[in-house]
DNA sequence: TGTGGGAAACAGACCGGTCGGTCTCCCCCC
DNA sequence: GGGGGGAGACCGACCGGTCTGTTTCCCACA
């Protein structure tokens, strides 16, 4: 692997477990096997490499988490396979992702820190909320869902969730927990499909 | 105010925002007045403080989210009480607590660097988490809810659903946005509720 | 009630170490 | 032998913490 490769994707496990701020030029050089020089002859700062990171993760997140999807024609089924993704494929993979998910760890680290980086990883946030508020009404639509049921309300409720498992999850490392966490939110949308 | 109060004050607002370790000896002393002599008359070193701060912390927060819960004799209710309490006088104050909660702040920031302070932090989550379930199997008995109703479940959800609402509020700092997330978590017990 | 003395409270210079970043130099490959 | 990639000495700023010196306060004693 290129050196500059090398950097951003130890780098991603890095900030994932550390925080941007919380890891140090050294830890990154140390990790990635590279010097000063070498560094800085592929970046112009570490906040440059920070937007290549952002990029690997956002790269690695859509991967994991919307792999499968396509197995099924059901919008809330697509969810629920997303949030077995986001949890088997995503969130356990502790050899890449240690301490959980890199965009809630940054998000909080730097919400008051940085402000600019801040509204690259909103926009994350926001697409994802998006796309959960969109399944929900094409599952409304379908037939799937009542249509007395709140797509806004609903989306929240997962997207909290999901945020809520992945930090507790980051904290206390269970597998049980994060396991119960989002089965509570898959038995959640299955009681919605079964009030119909 | 005395020196030690108001550097304990001004670190949980500094802790809060900029994390612990982020949070500089330098802003401490600059946010509280204070000269390195006064500081270290009242803390053998800043790992002290955080011990002292977070009783604040958890002072303070049993005073704004578990207020008013005595208004009603139903679990369930109190439950709601408390996540109105949660976000109207707990997040919201954020004159008090700028950046969200400290508690959640600081288990993110901390969780792979400092694993004897997190111990700490973790008490804190099981015991809400403890009081949540609690109530909810107090709610089955009482029969205000059915006894279909999965305790673990609802209250992994509950427990989520506040850590995602104070994640979220705590990056893009939107009112509507943090109403909207408890409000769903609010209609979610209410559903359960209705369901008898 | 006035005063002396000792401790607590506070001020800030200073310490070794680490931070992110720069610069020069050298090596290896074309 | 020219040039890009990399090595690492070096830079000023800042980190948490120590230490010495000064101020402030309280209380025993006259």
């Amino acid at each position: 692997m290129k050196l500059k490769e090398r950097i951003v994707e130890e780098s991603l496990r890095l900030f994932t477990q550390k925080g941007y701020l919380g890891t140090s030029m050294n830890d990154i050089l140390t990790a990635a096997n590279a010097s000063k020089g070498g560094f800085y002859n592929h970046f112009s700062s570490k906040e440059a490499l920070f937007h290549d990171v952002l990029s690997l993760a956002r790269k690695h997140w859509r991967e994991k988490n919307l792999a499968d999807m396509d197995h099924t024609e059901n919008p809330v089924e697509k969810i629920k396979i997303m949030l077995a993704n986001y949890r088997d494929r995503y969130l356990k993979d502790t050899e890449r992702l240690p301490g959980g998910c890199p965009f809630i760890m940054l998000s909080v680290e730097l919400a008051d820190q940085k402000p600019e980086l801040i509204k690259e990883l909103n926009k994350g946030f926001t697409g994802l909320k998006g796309m959960i508020a969109r399944l929900i009404e094409e599952g409304k639509e379908k037939g799937e869902l009542g249509r007395e049921v709140r797509t806004a309300s609903v989306t929240e409720l997962v997207f909290s969730g999901m945020l809520g498992a992945s930090v507790m999850f980051g904290v206390d490392k269970s597998f049980d927990r994060l396991d119960a966490a989002i089965a509570s939110l898959i038995d959640y949308l299955d009681s919605l499909v079964a009030d119909l």
